[in-house]
RNA sequence: GGAGAGAUGGCUGAGCGGUUGAAAGCAUCGGUCUUGAAAACCGACAAAGGGGCAACUCUUUCCUGGGUUCGAAUCCCAGUCUCUCCGCCA
């Protein structure tokens, strides 16, 4: 969420960098129904003024005269409160500002690699994809998930259930005792408040699960990252400089319903309804977001260094980010099977814009009260990760090694095969 | 599901229908004192919005939404949330 004011006062700033971001955003329009509003309000609180002082000098030959202000301020105060509701619903779907070291670019293929780590495996037949390898192994299954659910989910078993339990600790463990943050295990629940403060709500209604608790209930919704919850731990709060940073940990499913996705990665679970996701949320001074991303991104790929899985780190143009973020690196892991690099991470600095929308503060050295800064980032996509397990570490009998990291997670296995 | 209690500033906590935006304490910040710190003392300290170059000034806000009144933190109605007790249950 922006301020109206900040936009007031560089509106050509905003406007070119809206443009960067791919969106068409009615700027202008925000404006006049900016200076519409500012007008009614003078004009209320002019009678308002003149009610108040009536009202202290208790005279009451002017009571009649009260009167008919109240009834002149109500009607005012609808048409300024529909202005403002207008002016607020057109601000909640302005998208950040890009930082000014964001690539400027229209989709993905503006995006800029900036590392590169790990060593591509050469294989000596042809690599197996991970669906056909969970299938053949009997771990993976699909066909029963479309019986009982429906399309885009998947039972896992067996050993290869055991690994997804086994990177979700590894991973939380490393975070925890080697990169400072502190673990959490969260609600999978959201009311549509605290979907607004990440910014979920309103513009991406379409891509999330609303389910129903009690009939006479606010909204909820099944989170479509733990980032929505993790990052509202700070709403409506003020935090003590002292107490800052705060660094959280937690492993969650996520559940989104890829709408406008359709005939996109049908097959295998790269994309599905549901999914495990270990997630990082960083809350900072908002000065030292920039500082708290790379600290962040790194703490991402430390995983994919220690499972020793080839990965590069990318950063998206302005076309590519999400709505929240103000700069976003994206992590990608090699699959063979594709013969490419996918999205296994996404890390993104929002600056103060979720923060504004969750009123979420902190007290700096001279007592003014600042919006915090928030970041995200996956640490990583859970269900991804076994992904490139399988298939980077897959041997030509279609077997699965263990990395050697993930050992202690899973005593007397050194690989998985049918067995 | 049944019965009660409550919701006020960063926190704790007063509050009579009319200079109460709100006592007091704590915390925080500035200062005096001190070699330094602590203590003590003095001072500052809510937010959002509008107007103004500025000093400043105005409006709104005491859980939310309605109502009564010239005037509501204070009275009435509805709702939300929290706590305690009982029941049920992973």
């Amino acid at each position: 969420m922006h301020n109206i004011k900040d936009i007031r006062k560089d509106f050509n700033n905003f406007k070119e960098k809206l443009k960067n971001r791919n969106i068409d955003t009615d700027l202008d329009n925000i404006i006049s129904l900016d200076e519409q509003n500012r007008k009614l309000i003078q004009e209320k609180e002019t009678l308002e003024m003149e009610k108040k002082t009536i009202s202290k000098s208790k005279d009451q030959k002017l009571f009649e005269k009260s009167k008919e202000l109240s009834v002149k301020i109500v009607e005012i105060n609808k048409n300024q409160s529909n202005l403002q509701s207008q002016i607020d619903s057109i601000l909640s779907s302005i998208p950040n500002l890009p930082l000014s070291d964001v690539p400027i670019g229209q989709d993905e293929n503006a995006n800029v690699e900036i590392e590169k780590k790990g060593e591509i495996k050469e294989f000596d037949f042809k690599p197996k994809t991970h669906f056909e390898l969970g299938e053949n192994l009997n771990m993976l299954d699909f066909d029963l998930a479309t019986k009982t659910t429906g399309s885009r989910f998947v039972f896992v078993k067996k050993q290869l259930a055991q690994l997804e339990r086994a990177l979700s600790n590894f991973m939380i463990d490393t975070h925890t005792q080697k990169n400072g943050y502190t673990e959490i295990s969260p609600p999978l629940i959201a009311t549509d408040e605290t979907m607004y403060g990440t910014g979920q709500l309103p513009k991406f209604e379409n891509d999330q699960f609303e389910i129903k608790l009690d009939a006479d209930e606010g909204r909820k919704f099944l989170i479509p990252t733990a980032e929505v919850i993790l990052t509202n731990i700070v709403k409506n709060q003020i935090i003590n400089k002292d107490d800052l940073p705060i660094r959280v940990v937690a492993s969650t499913p996520c559940f989104r319903k890829e709408a406008g996705s359709y005939g996109k990665d049908t097959k295998g679970m790269i994309r599905q309804h549901q999914f495990y996701k270990v997630e990082l949320v960083s809350i900072v001074e908002n000065d030292k977001c920039a500082e708290e991303l790379e600290r962040m991104s790194n703490a991402a790929t430390m995983i994919l260094d220690e499972l020793k899985l080839p990965y590069r780190k990318i950063i998206l143009c302005t076309g590519d980010m999400g709505f929240s973020a103000e700069k976003t690196y994206d992590i990608e892991v090699w699959l063979p099977s594709e013969n490419r690099y996918r999205e296994i991470s996404s890390c993104s600095s929002c600056g103060s814009f979720q923060a504004r929308r969750m009123k979420a503060r902190y007290k700096d050295k001279n007592n003014s009260k600042e919006f915090l800064g928030t970041l995200n980032g996956s640490g990583l996509a859970v269900g991804r990760t076994m992904i490139a397990i399988m298939e980077n570490y897959q041997t030509q009998d279609g077997s699965i090694l263990i990395p050697e990291v993930l050992k202690p997670y899973m005593p007397n296995i050194d690989k998985i095969s049918i067995n």
